[in-house]
DNA sequence: CACGTTGTTGCGAATGGTTCCCATTACCCC
DNA sequence: GGGGTAATGGGAACCATTCGCAACAACGTG
């Protein structure tokens, strides 16, 4: 029994798709919003606002903090990002085409990406008993991975 | 199909209890430290630092949020207490002795207690396809309650 | 290709939540 | 009751994020 999920919000291909989709929203194309662009649609996920801004400082030394997250606000709106937060740190920021749950791992921080079906058992109980309609994109669940768990296991034990 | 849950951390059935092992611990019977377990074991869970603040500062006006804090994390280390992230905000406190799920609403910011059986679907599916263990206490899983999903229903329709 | 409108930016200050530091207080064991 | 030391009040520091504002820069219009 499959869940309908919800359909994926309409996926802009490239920078410059983005930016005419600012531009149709009253929006302008500016060299901080493009460049922001260009490094959220380059490889590597779960990038925080600090993490991005060091990244596109590389390129335009003095776009603001500030303006990074004005950005990715707008972006968000736009449908084009999304955030989640993975555990304790800051939020995490990502193309909204991946549509992905989050299981983050609360003794290394290691963060999997989880196809949303992965959630099916938790949302058909959750929905049947209480009502409850979940959404794994924006918080993460924590818990903790193979790898730790293994590390524990054998510390446990002499 | 069920799962063997951790073991409930040993549980103090009151203040009194509490502050021997705190004494046990080499801490000491603080009036701070008193207070704010009989508000902890009072009823109303999910209470904040700064409303636990507020309610301690009832009875003994000047007693700092820092130590609040100070408090809530040292019983924490004792098992006695935990926190949980609900969404955005402030974390929560509550007695370590309800052991439970949350599950927060994004729309109205309701927050239910699940028993831990309800994630057993999730655990069992991430654990046999990525090996993650999950434990959903400390950060509450996010969605919609069946409150706001009425709602939101008939606001879509005419 | 000026020009004006108005969205955007840099910057710094403010916010909310939590932790840290330190001099003073107050438990509690003897 | 006095001494050793855990705990406290107070405030500053901290982190992630948001705001306010004056200067700036996109970009449609002429
Ligand atoms: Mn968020
Ligand atoms: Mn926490
Ligand atoms: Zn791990
Ligand atoms: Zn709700």
């Amino acid at each position: 029994m499959t869940v309908e999920h919800r359909p994926a919000p309409r996926a802009p291909v490239g920078v410059d798709e983005v930016l005419a989709r600012v531009r149709e929203a009253g929006g302008r194309a500016t060299t901080s919003r493009r460049i922001l662009l260009e490094r959220l649609f380059a490889e590597g996920s779960h990038k925080t606002a600090e993490e991005l801004a060091h990244e596109v400082q590389a390129v335009a030394p003095d776009v603001h903090l500030s303006t990074i997250y004005r950005n990715l606000e707008e972006l968000e709106r736009l449908g084009v990002v999304t955030h989640a937060h993975l555990g304790h740190g800051p939020a995490t920021y990502h193309l909204a085409t991946e549509t992905h749950g989050h299981l983050s791992c609360e003794s290394c921080g290691a963060t999997l990406e989880a196809p949303l079906g992965l959630f099916d058992g938790l949302a058909e109980a959750a929905r049947e008993s209480l009502g409850f309609e979940i959404d794994p994109r924006h918080f993460a669940v924590l818990g903790h991975c193979a790898a730790c768990r293994a590390r524990e296991a054998a510390a446990a034990d002499g």
